[in-house]
DNA sequence: CCAAAAGTGTTGAAGTTACACCCATGC
DNA sequence: GCATGGGTGTAACTTCAACACTTTTGG
């Protein structure tokens, strides 16, 4: 490997986002349309690209995100590598990677990375060879290219384990929000309901939310509460490092 | 990216293994003498070396540390990738890599990978390049080859965040022990203090030990009951999942 | 009989679960 | 006035944390 340019491309190792978005309703994540090549049509799949040679991964993966989403300052945590070694191989990848990758033998190796935002704050759009960006369902999601589908599955895994284990990013959360948002959320991650009672009070034992002078207008029923996130309770909770092992 | 030979070697992709060993009094980690070379003193490394073109990491993970350190059949967890442009950089390093890499100053970016074992059950026997093969207390680490200290420090993590999550796989427990020995396991890799009146109620209550009707001899104290692991019950609460998120 | 580690119970505090009704608003 | 989602309290139960003395053995 002789030089090693900026912008180069390493043609062995990519990065994946799997990007959660939150409407306050539903889970979804954010998928691409890959281009269509002649004889494959397009099809979803994550964004991701190979990385630089010289490029750190972490930064490899926020710059893909932007490069295909135009979505940016986006906090990426890692899923972890995929490398099968059949992981590139259907059908329709092939054909698709022959037609637009330098070098479509390669074997390459992913490292996924996952993060959940406020959908509200993001508008994707696509670029590059990206035919459209779209928040998807992420229980309508069906086939999508390379092994991507067992990506989200993974990353999905890392989000709840996440969500269970320690508080919730305030990074998803928007300035304001309802407490019944919150539920919400935390009923879509989880898949299961949460009574609606002890949640709310175990969020305000933690005080992680606090609640704003100010309520909701125009809604046809009982106006709810806002309420902020208290970043330097977060903070706290975070650095004194949460241990779930009694003894 | 011509052929895909078996045998071929991925010159930018690697495998790392962190195997940490438990003596039931203290946590060591499996380590590598890295053979000298010219002008290069040897150095304690983690077990790991570059994967094979067509091979899967997992796999590729326990071939290598069967090649360098003897053990197999090792349950493997990944830890995640290190892809930091400099990770290879420090000159100790790039020496040596020159004298052993057929092409030394590709790339790397590693896949690590961890377990824990019961350090009684293997021994291991270094061959290729490393000179030794050794089970160093984690107190004790000083200064790894590569970013190993770094990779060290997040699989322990990993294990901490594992073992307070989850009941402790029997993988690594001897076929009878006594509940002193495992409360000292726990305390070793939680790095702290543990009741022992509550360690042993809660470990009961889970029923994911049972006691045989065998005690210690030849202990200049009050014998210990032996007890074993129940994989039955072990598997019951891994499949339904335990779940911290109390509501 | 001494040293060493094994083993054992209780209590108060905190946290968890389960459950049903009234409230404020727009239309 | 009705439909909609917001908001609230309590009791039974389980879990957690803290704490000190007796037991059994070998030497």
């Amino acid at each position: 490997m002789q030089s090693k340019n900026k912008h180069e491309v390493n043609p062995r190792i990519s990065a994946d986002c799997v990007i959660f978005g939150f409407d306050f309703n539903q889970l979804r994540v954010l998928l691409i349309e890959r281009s269509a090549v002649e004889n494959v049509p397009s099809m979803m799949a994550l964004p991701g690209d190979l990385i630089y040679e010289e490029e750190n991964i972490d930064t490899a993966a926020s710059r893909v995100l932007k490069e295909l989403t135009g979505l940016e300052e986006i906090y990426l945590e890692q899923v972890g590598a995929f490398g099968d070694p059949d992981r590139l191989n259907k059908k329709n990848d092939q054909l698709w990677l022959k037609a637009v990758r330098q070098d479509p033998d390669a074997r390459v190796i992913t490292i996924a990375y996952y993060s959940l935002v406020n959908l509200d704050n993001y508008s994707p759009q696509a670029s590059s060879f990206a035919k459209s960006a779209t928040w998807m369902l992420v229980d309508d999601i069906q086939e999508l290219a390379f092994d991507h589908a067992e990506i989200v599955k993974a990353a999905l895994k890392k989000l709840k384990d996440k969500i269970i284990t320690q508080p919730i990013g305030f990074n998803l959360l928007p300035e304001k929000f309802t407490l019944s948002q919150l539920h919400r959320l935390y009923e879509s991650i989880l898949g299961r309901d949460l009574d609606k009672r002890n949640f709310r009070r175990k969020m305000l034992k933690l005080k992680l939310v606090e609640s704003l002078d100010e309520k909701q207008e125009g809604v046809p029923h009982k106006p709810s509460q806002y309420f902020k996130f208290n970043e330097e309770n977060y903070n706290k909770l975070i650095e004194n490092g949460y241990d779930n092992f009694g003894f």
